[in-house]
DNA sequence: CTGTTAGCGCCTTCAG
DNA sequence: CTGAAGGCGCTAACAG
């Protein structure tokens, strides 16, 4: 493999020419360029990215962290992130935690061990306190998740506004008795979405019953579980609101199950809008994060962070959108 | 940030020996390792990778190609590739190149730049010599895909006799009629698992009708259009077998949208498993690949590259699965 | 516009 | 068992 001073030799310059050509430096006259490049197109010459980085110590790579790649919901948020790393010559390492907390302290030091410039957390189980004061000291920029009143950057919806959309679209469809399936309360985003769901009853002056609030874990066969207990109250509901995609299509079992139809009997609604929801008959009715967007912002966020030391940046809240597919149908008969 | 030479001078030593007891090295007093430890804790010190890997002349870091992060199928690959290379201490890049052939390139350069050790290409759309040149010079496996005849490592599973297979499987279920969908016809995964497809047809004596081959894309959408124009023969198959999981997904919506019934009147076969599979109504009988395997597999040959020159592998076949859901019901009636 | 030179932080002979 | 010293290949002052 050739090096610069094989190819300054060829051109018969110095090795600092050899890096300003490279480096694109206005300072090279054309000619020298011109002998340089041919030396290095006769040599096929490939810079060495270990020593450049160790000279200027960075490593133009960065880290995000999510929780299991096999979910769908990731692949468009590290999309969006590595579309903007590669227009900026970034690479982007991986860091699959498969939900092991550890797996996450780890992916996040490798900062400190320069094996990375910056980190993007597209999940947070690590504690609020160790995350906000690694933020100080690094380019960390949280993604979906989130920490509540935290001084770092932070791309979201708004999930209680998203929340509150799908029970006015519910309203608006004549559901006055509506079931919700939390996801997992420990994680603020749940939280969230709980109390959009509560704020839109209100608002619409519908039924809080506390029977209709139940929990699961974003899994299918948890929307299946707790699907079946509300359907098995002495009231049912007449719609279901599950906090994601997977939930609702277990909710969408349930039902078909227990011999009812969505959505003439009972209506469901997801949350995420992942290729599945587009697959399950009825197609779900959801809400869609910009999850691209979500992507590209925390890698624009993140950039600005590496470049210079602003730590300037708050919660950033994008915009999601309402899809009404056929899980709803129209307005209830009655 | 505390270099070597600051845990050397707190703990009194040398750094040659505090880089000894970070290797773990056995040749230091057990109380000059104690007081280099205690040292590197106070210091919180951190091994600078980019120093390490220039000295070391690697980079700990492999390179994972693929079309589209956003396809399920290959989230499992790439798990088990990062498996595998956590427990030997390598990172994994992620190498989306969004079905780009110049972005695929770039990314198995990187190993010329030293940007990475080895590179596992689950994607290749650069022609095959280009890529068997490659793998003369640099640590290379490609898995799922693979180059026919060529001398380089590759791990996949036999789609021939898989889509053989399943055509046993229809034709045992009293099927005499068999409509194929298959894949890109440049891609060969798609010419074997036609291949296999008519190799079935023949064993058991059955129809071979041309019109009753179609090709599609791989996509839903062109699922559903092949499988229509099958469905509009003026002698319909009584069952189809698509060429991967999307298009089976778009035929039964095909199936369904002519009034008819999966599986009583038309009976459909997937291929993949992707989590999908499970969702659709009826859901899907497919062949699994072992996906999570073949990710380990080829991360623990490409290991094997990187560590010797061992260029002595050739095509491993891992074992596939045909899981039997209910997209195809039980025996023909008649 | 071009060349010389001093490191970046670490690992690894080679001595002792 | 430990220390001294020479680079890995490149970039960025500093000179000229």
């Amino acid at each position: 493999m050739a090096k610069m001073i094989d190819v300054a030799r060829l051109a018969g310059v110095s090795v600092a020419t050899v890096s300003r050509v490279l480096a694109g430096s206005a300072h090279v006259s054309r000619e020298t360029r011109e002998k340089v490049l041919r030396a290095m197109a006769d040599l096929d010459y490939k810079p060495n990215l270990l020593a450049r980085n160790l000279r200027k110590m960075e490593s133009k790579t960065i880290v995000v962290v999510i929780p299991d790649i096999s979910n769908p919901f990731f692949s468009d948020v590290i999309r969006g992130i590595q579309h903007v790393a590669k227009e900026h010559g970034y690479h982007v390492l991986l860091g699959d935690t498969q939900n092991d907390v550890d797996a996450e302290w780890d992916f996040i030091e490798m900062i400190k061990e320069r094996a990375a410039d910056g980190v993007i957390l597209v999940t947070a189980r690590t504690s609020p306190e160790k995350i906000m004061e690694m933020a100080q000291e690094v380019p960390l920029v949280m993604a979906c998740e989130y920490i509540q009143g935290a001084e770092l950057p932070m791309v979201t919806i708004d999930n209680v506004i998203s929340a509150k959309r799908v029970v006015d679209h519910l309203a608006a469809l004549g559901h006055r008795r509506i079931g919700f399936i939390a996801g997992p309360l420990h994680v603020i985003i749940s939280r969230d979405r709980l109390q959009g769901f509560v704020l839109g009853l209100r608002e619409h002056g519908l039924e809080q019953d506390s029977s209709l609030i139940v929990e699961g874990d974003f899994s299918i066969p948890s929307g299946y579980d707790q699907a079946v207990r509300l359907l098995q109250l002495p009231e049912p509901p007449t719609a279901i609101f599950a906090s994601n995609d997977e939930m609702a299509i277990g909710a969408v079992k349930a039902v078909k199950q227990m011999g009812l139809k969505v959505p003439q009997d009972v209506a469901v609604v997801g949350f995420d809008d992942i290729p599945m929801a587009t697959v399950i008959e009825p197609a779900l009715t959801t809400i869609c994060q910009p999850k691209f967007e979500i992507g590209k912002k925390a890698m624009e966020i993140l950039l600005q962070l590496i470049q210079q030391s602003n730590r300037s940046h708050g919660h950033l809240k994008l915009p999601e959108k309402l899809i009404v597919r056929d899980s709803c149908g129209g307005r209830l008969k009655g």
